[in-house]
Formats: structure tokens, sequence, C-alpha cells
RNA sequence: GGGUGAUUAGCUCAGUUGGCUAGAGCAUCUCGUUUACACCGAGAGGGUCGGGGGUUCGAGUCCCUCAUCACCCACCA
């Protein structure tokens, strides 16, 4: 495509898919261990392969390559290294549905077969997402992409399982778990959430007390009655002491119990306990060594305890139970109004049953884990790397959560019984006398026949996706062949893994607030463990995007969710992600807006435009010399280049990209597109027009990559280079007092525009007096102003306004008197209070005394300044109302 | 119950260690098709920065307090 026959608007959909097909085949990507350059490494939060990437996708991959981007410009040695998860949980319902919309289920098709449907889908769903990374423009060394369940990450999997149950932090126990019996798995604590419901609560006899609760069908088992040892009303009641009571199936025998968890001032003071079906009344329980009983199976039915309501359903069952109680005489109150939260599993929805089940766990508070020379706990180490500095979480306010958070973990369940994930590589194996025997191992352990034991059998369970998730930093960077060999020991791998070794740890981790506990907090917890380093240097935290409403954008509202490949084609690539990051603050939500993407497409035409009337005055130069200025206009053109490389470096070094991008939008609309293009219309200044457009091309690279490296394609001095790898450009020398000049120029321009505005002038005549770089600015003042003429005059005849900012007269005629009278007097006015508020402030002693000199000597100025645009004012009023008499 | 954030122009939001005569985009009004761009240009209007108190020479920014909204964590039987 010739320069010349650029079309008037950016079409977006023409070019981009060859321009990533151009940074693909060059490698411009591609990081390269061996060299000498400095490191900056991303690992890309793996998006979950259920096949759609959304906004928050989108989001995360453009302020990520933002960063890539930038860094290469820099001249570091970059890697971004994309990757996928299997999102087990998430994958294996989505396959589950689909194999009861067939009228079948897991357990009839097997594992095998299961595993391989699933095998099927993901491996369509990768390649769809992997097509819409790339649609983004991100620039991530794909020869490097990971899987959750590559062999080499399967590995660090079963070697952190393994040196984790060795130092005894992993532990197989019998404890209250999360148990979706819909989905019939356990999930972690924090999978779960709470939906507030409106339900009954019951208050009933029980003996001589009165208790409450809303879930009547757990309370068969309920033999222990617990009250505050202090509260008065119940101290005639000794802890331990037996008393018999009536209750659902007849009478039994009743223990009091006295804990300092019940909330005396909650309901009567009194409750039994479900430490079956309850964290709480679990916890008591291991407290006072209680039995804890089970009341309703796995499936939501209840069990041979219940007597005459066994097999009934949780909801059937209620009612029963509440009809026998009230028929016993037992009912007390109830109260319909009752509003407390269910617990509910993230995905999917199915409500959480609380059940003691034989588990894996991550033990948090065992002091097992080497940290700079201390033994310390899980726990101890997620909170050391944030307080001693090791990592650093931006905005800062998270760390304040994390630390709440970690305050409140408790042990972490690891295991799963979904069949999609990492499986558990423990095996187990009885004798017949029913001695069961554990191995936990990389592999499985070798059978012997001997003693009568039976065969080793694996473990049936998987592992939470995060627990593979935390080692995402350095499991992707492990040297694949040599994880291959068993027999080579982990640390070994560590160390003869060259990526790992080149670029861990990573320098920052980029990913959304929300997953902070989920992903980030766990990260720290496995990487510290298994490889004594951070996984990342710093941490930034995006926001949410929601729906443009402010709420949520959510499945159960279609209408509100945006996808990414509905905008991209119609509005261009570059126009989503500068909308993403146009004026959000870090960590802060924000509303998707149709309005954005539409500045920020306009601002890709701008581009466009600007190159466009660029090529054409450029001609077909084949050589980009460094400019000499020969106008006021270039130099100052130069003098804002300088100024905003260097703002821009400072934002993005900081991480502060909203502003920097509007420093840039800026500085390509206002600067070079309005005051510098217009003002080269009437001067020679090629050189200066194509080094300018060469530099912003680089500096707006990061935020616009298609439009701007699809206009270096068409530059004729670019030759076959790629814009993506280029440098950012030194400014050229420029004369500070000729761009100061033009500053000046800028200021009566702008002033005598606002003049013919607000009077209503036509095409008056401009006239100026002896002040050199006026007279060699003549025409370009004329122009810019949408003036009719310009004459040289020494000396003001006949009716003329004067500008305020210079030396220069407009020429009127009587009819605008009186509003230019007018006009003076309330100017006059404003500037009177401006003195007045400046003069205040230098008046002040502990002002002058205090402040910093610098800010003091601006006052000063700002004030002079202020007094001598006041005395012209005065003066032309003076002058004017003489005249107009 | 504990915590975090938000509250700034009609709307959506920026505003780092206090120095601000408070900004942007969109919207509104007025002009303008001068050969890069109407996905354009020029100009204008619009805010006592949620209320109250405090610290300071100086507060949108720091502290206290109240109000409203959103969210997070814990979860009460």
């Amino acid at each position: 495509m010739g320069a010349m026959q650029l079309p008037k608007v950016y079409e977006p959909n023409q070019y981009e898919s060859d321009i990533y097909a151009l940074w693909e085949k060059s490698g411009a990507f591609f990081a390269d261990p061996s060299s000498h350059k400095k490191r900056f490494s991303i690992a890309m939060p793996p998006p979950n392969e259920t096949g759609t990437l959304s906004l928050g996708h989108a989001l995360f991959l453009t302020l990520q390559d933002i960063m890539a981007r930038y860094n290469r410009q820099q001249g570091k040695d970059v890697l971004w290294l994309p990757g996928t998860d299997h999102a087990a949980l998430a994958v294996n319902a989505i396959i589950e549905k689909r194999l009861a919309d067939e009228g079948t289920n897991k357990h009839e098709i097997g594992r095998d077969e299961f595993l391989n449907r699933t095998r099927e889908f993901v491996s369509q769903s990768r390649g769809t997402m992997l097509t819409q990374m790339r649609a983004m423009g991100a620039s991530c060394d794909w020869s490097r992409l990971r899987y959750t369940l590559d062999d080499s990450l399967s590995r660090c999997v079963n070697e952190t399982f393994v040196k984790m149950y060795e130092a005894g932090v992993i532990y197989r126990g019998h404890r209250i778990v999360n148990w979706d019996p819909n989905l019939e798995t356990n999930v972690s604590d924090d999978e779960v959430i709470y939906v507030e419901e409106k339900g009954k609560f019951y208050t009933f006899k029980y003996g001589p007390f009165e208790i409450g609760t809303a879930r009547p069908e757990t309370k068969f088992g309920d033999k222990y009655v617990v009250m505050h040892p202090d509260d008065e009303r119940y101290k005639q009641y000794k802890h331990g002491e037996t008393l018999e009571v009536e209750w659902i199936n007849g009478p039994i025998q009743a223990t009091i119990i006295k804990d300092k968890a019940v909330d005396p001032s909650f309901g009567t003071g009194v409750m039994t306990i479900t430490p079956w079906h309850s964290h709480v009344d679990f916890d008591m329980a291991e407290r006072h060594g209680l039995d804890k009983e089970q009341i309703i199976d796995f499936h939501g039915r209840l069990l041979p305890i219940a007597g005459e309501f066994a097999g009934m359903d949780i909801a059937e069952a209620r009612a029963k139970i509440v009809d026998k109680l009230d028929k016993k005489g037992l009912l007390v109150g109830v109260n319909d109004k009752y509003v407390h939260n269910v617990a509910v599993n993230e995905r999917g929805k199915g409500i959480i049953e609380p059940q003691v089940r034989l588990q894996w766990f991550v033990d948090v508070n065992k002091s097992a884990v080497d940290w700079k020379g201390k033994k310390r706990s899980l726990k101890e180490v997620m909170q050391a790397v944030i307080h001693e500095g090791d990592i650093e979480i931006m905005p800062q306010r998270f760390e304040k959560i994390y630390f709440h958070w970690i305050d409140n973990l408790r042990d972490w369940c690891i295991s799963r019984q979904i069949w999609w994930g990492h499986r558990i590589p423990a095996w187990y194996r009885t004798d017949t006398d029913g001695t069961i025997e554990t191995y936990v191992g990389l592999t499985p352990p070798a059978d012997d026949e001997s003693q009568g034991w039976n065969e080793w059998e694996q473990d049936p369970d998987t592992l939470d996706t995060w627990f593979s998730s935390a080692l995402w930093t350095w499991s992707t960077l492990i040297d694949q062949e040599l994880a291959a060999d068993l027999t080579l020991p982990f640390d070994e791998l560590l160390k003869k893994s060259r990526d790992f070794q080149a670029y861990h740890p990573t320098s920052i981790m980029e990913t959304g607030w929300d997953i902070l506990f989920f992903w980030v907090a766990r990260m720290i917890l496995s990487t510290t463990f298994m490889t004594g380093q951070v996984p990342f240097n710093k941490v930034y935290l995006h926001g949410l995007i929601r729906a443009e409403d402010g709420k949520k954008m959510s499945k159960s509202r279609p209408e509100s969710i945006i996808d990414p490949l509905d905008v991209i084609p119609k509005y261009g690539t570059d126009a989503l992600r500068m909308a993403l990051i146009m004026g959000v603050a870090p960590g802060n939500d924000q509303n998707w807006g149709w309005g954005k993407i539409e500045t920020n497409r306009n601002f890709c035409n701008k581009l466009w435009n600007i190159a466009r009337y660029s090529l054409e005055k450029v001609g077909e130069q084949t050589e980009l010399p460094e400019p000499e200025p020969s106008t006021n206009a270039g130099h100052w053109m130069l003098s804002k280049l300088q100024l905003t490389t260097e703002i821009l470096q400072g934002h993005l070094d900081t991480y502060r990209f909203s502003e920097a991008y509007d420093t840039l939008y800026h500085f390509v609309w206002d600067d070079v597109a309005d005051w510098y293009i217009e003002a080269s219309k009437t001067e020679q200044s090629g050189e200066v027009l194509a080094y300018v457009l060469d530099c912003v091309l680089r500096l707006a690279h990061p935020f616009a990559p298609f439009v701007t490296e699809t206009i270096w394609q068409v530059l004729p001095w670019t030759g076959e280079s790629i814009l993506a790898v280029q440098p950012w450009s030194k400014t050229p020398k420029f004369d500070k007092v000729a761009a100061a000049d033009f500053e000046d120029i800028k200021a009566i321009v702008t002033e005598v525009r606002a003049l013919i505005k607000s009077l209503g002038l036509r095409k008056p005549y401009l006239y100026y007096t002896d002040v050199p770089f006026l007279a060699a600015n003549a025409e370009l003042l004329t122009r810019m102003s949408g003036l009719a003429s310009v004459q040289e005059v020494s000396d003001g005849n006949g009716l003329h306004l004067t500008s305020t900012a210079y030396k220069c007269w407009l020429d009127v005629d009587t009819t605008v008197a009186e509003a230019h009278i007018h006009r003076l007097t309330e100017q006059i006015t404003a500037q009177k209070e401006v003195i007045a508020r400046l003069n205040g402030r230098l008046g002040n002693e502990n002002y002058v005394k205090h402040a910093p000199k610098e800010v003091v000597s601006e006052t000063k100025a700002q004030l002079s300044e202020a007094e001598s645009t006041l005395e012209r004012m005065l003066a032309e009023h003076q002058r004017f109302a003489e005249i107009s008499g």
C-alpha cells in the first residue's frame, strides 16, 4: 500500500489480523534467556478453558500487553508467558450438564469416557480462546504456551503435594467441609457465597430451655445444649451436667456445655448443636471432645437416625418435623419473617451442606516452612512477604484486605470429588483385617503380594484447581524435557531450568482483585514453600467491568454482557483497549460505556489522519534525519515531544496507565494535531513533521499497537522494520526561547479567537507593533486566528482592540466598542480578585515562612504577571472610554 | 458484627508524597465545510469537590464524625 493511497478513514478490521500475523512471524515476542538485557517477566493469568473471552479478559490482556510492549521499548528482554487453566470445577460442571441433557451421567459412561469427552471439549475451547487473545493484540511468547495439565506442570503439582505431605503441611483428616450435594463435591471456603433468604425461625421447648433454629431437620442428634459460661440466667446448670428431655423421637439424654462462642443476647441464649453439619458446632465439639453424628446423607436425605423421617429430603422433612413437634406441644413459636444467609456454591449455586468428611487439607498454621532462615507457618510466610517488602501490592489498600483474609484463614481443603483435574498422588491398600496403609509419592508404589494386602488403589479424588494454579509463575518455567525425567530431583530440576533461572521471580502479577484470595495469596503460599522465592515482586490489581447500568454483567441478564468480539470488528481492537483503561484508577471498578469506545475509535482515526497529512507533506523520503527546526512552532513541537516522553515514561514506570494514556491522548490531539499541524500548514516543515510522526507512533504503540504498526508499515523510511521492537527516540535539540515564543503566539491566537467569537467580529484586520517574532509569524497568526489580513503599524490609529496577552491590535468598528468595554469591565473585576488573592497569600508571614521557596517564588511570579495584565486591561479600558466618549 | 471503597460539572469518571485560579470524555449552546480527519475545527456555559468539625500559612487531597450507596470478610444457632 503506497503512502498516498491511505483511505480517509481508518478501517481496523482490514489490517488487524495481517498485522498480528506479521508480529508473530517476526518472532518479536520471543523471550531470550541468553540475552544480557534486563529482564521483565509476567505470567499471564491463565483463563479458564470454558470457551469465551470476556471484557475482563480483554482488560487484563490490555494492561499486561501495555507493560510488555513498553518494557520491550525500554530495551528489556521481556517474557510474557501465556497459558490456559483446566478449570476443574467449571469445566466439570459444563460436561456434567451436557451429559444430563443427553439423558446420561458420569457414572454411566465411566471415568475414562468422561475424561475423553472433557479433553475434546477443552481442546476446542482452548483454540477459540487463543485466537481471541491474539485478536486483543496480546504480545505474548506463544512458543512458551502452557496448560495447567501439561505433564511438566502436573509433575510440579505432584512434587508440591509430596513435599508438603512429607513436611506435615498436607494431612488427611475427618474435618467439616462445604459439601455441594448437586455437584457431589466439596468446595473451599472461598468458593462459598451467601445468599440472603427469608425463612422461618422456630423456637422449641428443649427440656427446661427454649432453643431456636431455622433448620429443625438437623436436630435429631442434638444431645448437647450450650450456653455462655457467664450467663446469669442459667447459672444453676453446670458444665457436663446431664438431664433427660423429651425430643422429636422420644426422650434423650442431654448434656450441658458452657462455651463462650454462644451469644447470650441472641434468642434465649441457649442452643443445641449439630457438629456434623455446622462449622461453628464442629469447632465447639472439637473443643469439648463431643460426639458427632451424621444426620443428612451426601444426597441431601435424612439418615436412619431420623427414625420415621429417614429417607426424606430436607424440604419435605422440615415441615413434617415441625408438625410433629407442634403436636407434642414442643413448638413455642414461629417467626416467619426471619432473614438469614444460605450458603451456596458460587459455581452452580447448589446449596451447601456442611458435612464431616475424610479429606486432604493444607495446614496453614504448622511451623514447617523455611523462610529466610526461620521456621514459619504458611500463614506467617504469607504475612511476612508483604510486611518485609518482598512483595508490594498495588493499590496498597488491598494489603489490608489481604491481611484480614489471612487472619481468618482456616486449613485449606484441597480434595475434590470430581474427575477433571490433577488426581491426588496418594495410594491406599487394606489388610485383610481392615488396616489401611497410605502411600504418597510421584509414582504408584510397587505391588507386593505378601502378607495378604490388597492391591494399591489411587485416591479417586482430584485437587482443587487453585492448587495447581498456585504454582503457575514457576511451573510454567520448568524445562519440559528435564521434567519428564523423574529421577532428576526437584531441586536439580529448578536449577537446570533455564527459564526459571532467568525469569523467576516474575516482575509483576497483574490480575483482578476478585481473585486476590483464590489465587494471589495461594501463589505466595505454595511458591515460597516450594522454591524459596516469592512468585512476583509486585501485584497490580485491576477492577471489575460492570454493565452500563453499574450492575454486574451476569449470565442471568444476557443483554448486560458485552462480548469483546462484537466490539472489535466494528470499532477496532485499539479502540477497545484504550476505552478499557481510559479514566480508570487502579483497583477501581468501571462501568462499560459505548461513548468511550467511540472516543477512542476517533482517536485512532486521528492518528491515522495525522499520518496521512504528514505523508502527503513529507513525500517519499527514505531517510529520517534528526530535524533542525526553522520555526518557532517546530521548536515548540520538539519541546512538547520531550516533555510528553518524560511524563509518559514516569506514568508507565509507576503503573498509572490511565494518566499515561491521558497524557498521550492530549499530546497527540491537542499539541500535534490542533496546534503543530495547523501551524505547519504555512511553513516548510517536512523534517519535523516526519520525525514527530515517527515518535508519536512509538509512544502510542503500547496503547494502540495495531493502528500504529499499520501506519509504520507504510512509512517510506521504516523499510522492513517492525514497530513493536523499536525503542523510544531521544528528542533532538531545540531552541527554548523559540519554543516559548510559540507559547506566546498560542496565547494571542487563543485570545483573538475568543474576542472574535464573543464580540461577533467579522474578519478584522490585525496590527502588531515592532515585535520581531510576531513579524516573523504574521502569516501564521492570521491563519490560525481566522483573520482576513495583517498589517504592521507603529501606532494604533482609529478604533482597535488591544490584546492583553501581547502587543497586537484588532481593527474594529464603533458597534462593537460598547460590548468590548463591558467585556473588559468583567475581566478587570476578575483580575483584581486574582491579584487580591495572591497579595493575601504573600502578605501572610506564615506562608512566606513555611511554604517551600519555589512555591513562594512561583506565587510572586504569578502576581507580577497578573499585575501587568491588569495594567494593560486598565489602559485599554481607559483608552476605549475616551474614544467612545 | 468486622473491613474496604465510593460520594468531584447534566452523565461516566480522573486528580502520586497537601501548593488547584479543580480537569477529561460524553452531553449542551454558538459559530465554522480554509485541500489530514464531520470518526472534524473554533469558542462558550456548567462544580461552595456528600454534610459538619479539626490539623495547617494552605485541604478535593490528612484526621474525627455523620449520612447515603456499593462491595469484601465472618456468620447467629
